[in-house]
DNA sequence: CTACTAAATAGGAATGAATCTTATTTGTCA
DNA sequence: TGACAAATAAGATTCATTCCTATTTAGTAG
């Protein structure tokens, strides 16, 4: 993502934070520009050691505690793991996710016919749908070429 | 699920163990036999109070473990929810969760199309797809009462 | 520009889930 | 039956997350 576009976003985020009445503080914006340059669905320990660079004495604390707000009001989503840290995804578009069960990576990807899914008819009344989240399974290519070596 | 069911479910799965050469040990039937009659897809702790009722001095270790062994050996699944205890799910034939972000139930769909869904194309070359994992997060029916009501 | 206030932060303590360690017990099979 | 590898109990340890509290700071009204 090139320093323009990333720039936009921010401001977009800064406006989202100020509709919350939340504080523009350098921690948000910080956090929030390395979890947008980060594309490795970072948790929150992954974007603290990153984040600790640029301000020394950050606390971890402040950091998770940002993402969940994040979280909250919409300019990121959980990515749903099995087992292990959140992570964290600043991507709202439609898309879902691959999860190598071997090194823990996690990549996205688009398919027309996993978005075009409707919401199920035959789910017990009243079941207020919020969200989907499809993720697959499996072994990435790096961790199968070691695979095979090995 | 009837006690016949359950008896014939109980055989198949010590057959499953001995194909794996694992021990039949009363721990192991007990866990298991807990863990097919309850439909909360209940987390190891849950499971633990459960089978302490039959068997006081089992550890919380044993039915964590037993609960992963079981996952391995492929009779029983770990349910993705966001955050949490991993919760564990003995049906094995196709279908999809419901979790309700309130109370934490997850409740099981069945739905055709969701079956369907073919692997996608488009993802990173060389990537082994082993499991496909459908959430729909959302409020269920009892939480939305209570919240109208609040 | 200054002062005030509620919100946010840093740091550490506490909690909760999962795993590991070790001594003991127990299925399994010869 | 006896031997042995596997499994268990119990507690310690690790890791992720949340909570607590004193301090700092962004936003705002004068």
């Amino acid at each position: 993502m090139d320093e323009q576009r990333i720039a936009g976003k921010i401001e977009a985020f800064i406006d989202t934070c100020r509709r919350h009445h939340l504080k523009i503080t350098p921690q948000r914006v910080a956090i929030y520009r390395e979890l947008l340059q980060s594309d490795m669905h970072p948790s929150a320990d992954a974007l603290y050691q990153i984040v600790q660079q640029a301000y020394p004495n950050i606390s971890f604390d402040t950091v998770n505690r940002t993402l969940m707000t994040f979280v909250n009001i919409g300019v990121a989503n959980v990515v749903e793991i099995f087992g292990g840290a959140k992570r964290f995804d600043p991507n709202l578009t439609d898309h879902h996710h691959l999860h190598c069960i071997q090194c823990g990576k996690i990549t996205d990807f688009h398919d027309r016919s996993f978005d075009q899914l409707e919401d199920p008819e035959n789910i017990p009344d009243d079941f207020h749908v919020l969200g989907k989240r499809i993720v697959l399974k499996g072994i990435c290519s790096e961790c199968r070429r070691k695979r095979s070596i090995a």
